[in-house]
DNA sequence: ATACGTGCAAAGTATTTGCAAACGG
DNA sequence: CCGTTTGCAAATACTTTGCACGTAT
């Protein structure tokens, strides 16, 4: 059984009730971030874009995802580097933090219940509303280990 | 009994060992940072620097910081909006973590003692040598929810 | 004396904004 | 049609780099 909605179909649905139209650039970004695992930054997705033949200017892949973001469609990860990252958020559950190699870079996700439950319960002591969270890890990855 | 070795003399005799010399810019630097409470901005370090008549030029101040980061003697902490700020590395054990407000951006540490077991438990099971971790909550803080 | 540290200015890169044209409803 | 969406280009903001000079060792 396929997931009845998916996350593409529940994001142009939220776009839709929130008021906005359809547009190309929109659809694109959405079409590619539907079949993406982990984050990417909106030049990546610029350049995915660019490379697949869809001519979408840079500054719409920035609105986008700044509406996005609003909408809480896509969540937002700061790694680090200065440069801002995009998943998708996961109605499906899939729910995941990200790991950085000091090293080389490379960003890979992880999940962890308990961690989850954790930060609930931390989050339930402070004055605020909580509605989101991020998690990130550092440290020399594996293969780096091994070269150094 | 005050702690014997404050953040900045650890700082400034783990700079030594590490082959640095001893410079203006630097000690104005790290004369503002151990009197932080939580992060500040390289920009905000800057210019709280030139407001003590302390004139050091910006690209010190980031020179300083890309340093320390690298001996893990400040964490650098990203919350989001693209802007990187920096805090001492706690020798003391205040370790903290940060919530932030998506309405007026306010910024404000908390720490939690499970959470960081949970952390601590999941960095195990990667097949990462992590030795850093940073989270960040979001959502509405006390008086942003009184005011909406 | 020699190499490292610093300040200034210029360059680089990610992101935002102004605006006219294209397009959806 | 009218107002939103889009693409381009210019503007902005943070951060990095080149270089000449100061300074610690």
């Amino acid at each position: 059984m396929a997931t009845v909605h998916s996350w593409r179909e529940h994001t142009e649905a939220a776009l839709r009730e929130a008021g906005f139209r359809a547009g190309g650039a929109r659809a694109s970004v959405l079409d590619l971030m539907s079949g993406q695992d982990c984050c990417a930054s909106a030049q990546e997705i610029h350049a995915s874009l660019r490379a697949n033949g869809r001519s979408v200017g840079i500054a719409s892949v920035y609105r986008v995802l700044e509406v996005l973001s609003e909408l809480r469609l896509v969540q937002r990860i700061d790694v680090g580097d200065g440069i801002a990252r995009f998943e998708p958020a996961s109605p499906g559950g899939d729910h995941h933090h990200h790991v950085v190699c000091d090293d080389c870079g490379k960003v890979e996700p992880f999940s962890d219940p308990s961690l989850e439950r954790a930060i609930a319960s931390a989050s339930g002591r402070l004055g605020y509303n909580v509605d989101a969270h991020e998690v990130v890890l550092r440290g020399e990855c594996g293969d780096c280990r091994t070269i150094n």
